[in-house]
DNA sequence: AATCGCCGTGAAAACGTTTTCTTACGGTCA
DNA sequence: TGACCGTAAGAAAACGTTTTCACGGCGATT
């Protein structure tokens, strides 16, 4: 009566709902019948019942995305390429924010399993989720990050190599004092820094590296605090998109013009073309990882016993402004 | 035997699936049996079937947010506004992306359907949606832009305000040659750019407005002739924040240094601050308008019948830089 | 003290599909 | 020409939950 299901429409058609279903699956069907009951879905306004249709088959054809924080560009654009690939395939995506809290994150891996989603691409806020991918009765797939031990399908950037990437360009333009700002609820910020630490060793820099909370102003206090040391450093990394922009309002914020320390970071936002005269980053293949995490969970659907893999993906260093410097 | 089910845990707990089902709903049961149901739950690892859930009991407890542009910060910070507000409700929600491709968002409206969606928050591409959600079978409220006939639930940015408070500030700093750039997809761009020639005329400015196409590389086109004008104009209103930093990027590409045209635009995205010694803008109030959004959506369910109503949002005037000038 | 209503429980129906399972129909091969 | 096989359609079961229905027990009202 007040919805109308395949039953209404094989009555108008004048065959069986097993008939209809057949025809809306687009298996075999006499033409005759198929016309009349495409004729009837048109007629009728027919809606199918996706409950309905995911409780009956198995399968629902969603796969959830659960990323870390919506706001960073980084990850929307993850959301972007991910959507993307699905769609191609014909399936539905169904994205998640954490906002780097573990409980969100525990609370929305507990709600894909009741989605009875197909899989999970999943940006861990930490190590814990590592633990609970393995006893999670749906395939995951990490992105961006992944804890230490873990046996996982992931694909990553290869963090340790693109922070040594900037540290020697920043080098190589004649910066010695080299300070990091690494994000620490993250992984990445763990890996990123540990690059960072490596290469200002192999080249007999003094390192000063500063694990920055998430939150809002944490990032400004950190700047200060580093040019108020005795012997300010005269160039600063940021971990992330987000903390690069806080990076140069806080040194905006300082006062600090010429004569104050040159900036690189992660992330190619748009933005970072036109401000200071272009500040050199990290590119990460955003695209790319979108896909390939897609992929790797198609397969790992396909065959859920192949032994799990991590794909390490570079970063491509850009360099901008005259040479890295502030204007 | 493959997944365990409500009639396991009820097994376990020595009562009845209806038992079991009421306990999980939180309705009225005997506190002894109640602790048996929560213990055997936690022992079998029990996770329900949403699908199913749905299926039965009509409420899927989810809305729909379709966005036309999730790489637009604009939209990405209504999705978290609206997600935050849906949460606070204990409601899911299915964020789409229609890239301002109508065909899409036809398609995603067909899909919220499909889903049985409670409602859906809409970000129009055109005029056509309007037509559609007469006779769409879910409550439908519009966000940011609205077909000009149309009778929806709707919040909005007063856009006319906007831009004549835009081209009223330029216009009492000095400039007087103050051209504008417009998106040519939405509703929106058509508003901002009708206060924009409603203020131009009242003040006896000359007016140049120009429709932009969505895409990569347009604004700068549409930029570059604007400079390449006898009378290049003195001052530049962008349309949104995709577009803003366009225009700043072809400014850039095409030398206009200090002697460039001011510029001036719509939303407050974090880079603003930091780029060209702070770009004077309409921040919206997006918070709000998502709160809002669902508010009425939420009204709209409850009394299905009551007339609908236009919510029209004013926006606030961030004045930066020295003059709104370029540095 | 007997009855009326209310509350909580279990059995069973229902939600709208898909998927067996069964059956009928032709066509092909021996 | 008869048996056999593949194909396609219809009947009915199944998916996992919620909700109605009927019933029994208990406290309150008369």
């Amino acid at each position: 009566m007040g919805t109308i299901g395949i039953r209404d429409v094989a009555k108008a058609a004048g065959v069986s709902p097993a008939t209809v279903s057949r025809t809306l699956a687009g298996r075999a069907v006499d033409p005759a019948m198929r016309a009349a009951v495409e004729a009837a879905v048109r007629e009728t306004g027919y809606r199918p019942n996706l409950a309905a249709r995911r409780l009956r088959s198995r399968d629902t054809g969603t796969i959830g995305l659960i990323v870390a924080d919506i706001r960073n560009p980084f990850f929307t654009a993850i959301a972007r390429a991910v959507e993307e690939a699905a769609y191609a395939r014909g399936l539905r995506v169904i994205l998640c924010n954490t906002d780097e809290d573990p409980a969100r994150e525990t609370l929305y891996l507990r709600l894909m399993e009741e989605e009875r989603v197909t899989g999970v691409i999943l940006a861990p806020t930490r190590e814990t989720p590592a633990v609970r991918a393995a006893d999670l009765a749906v395939p995951v797939v990490l992105i961006d990050r992944s804890p230490p031990g873990g046996d996982h399908d992931a694909v990553l950037l290869d963090n340790r190599a693109a922070s040594t990437m900037l540290v020697d360009h920043l080098h190589a333009q004649g910066y010695t004092r080299i300070a990091g700002l690494f994000g620490a609820t993250s992984m990445t910020g763990h890996e990123r820094r540990a690059g960072y630490l490596a290469a200002t060793a192999r080249l007999g820099l003094a390192a000063d590296a500063r694990a920055v909370p998430h939150g809002p102003g944490e990032t400004e206090a950190v700047v200060a605090a580093l040019l108020a040391r005795a012997d300010p450093p005269d160039a600063l990394i940021a971990s992330n998109g987000v903390m690069l922009l806080s990076v140069i309002r806080a040194l905006n914020a300082a006062g600090a013009g010429q004569a104050g320390p040159a900036i690189a970071g992660f992330d190619n936002e748009p933005w970072t073309e036109v401000v200071c005269g272009g500040v050199t980053l990290i590119e990460q293949p955003v695209e790319q990882i979108g896909g390939e995490a897609m992929a790797m969970l198609l397969d790992r659907l396909h065959q859920p016993d192949a032994s799990r893999r991590t794909v390490m993906l570079g970063g491509r260093l850009i360099v901008r402004g005259s040479t890295a410097r502030r204007e």
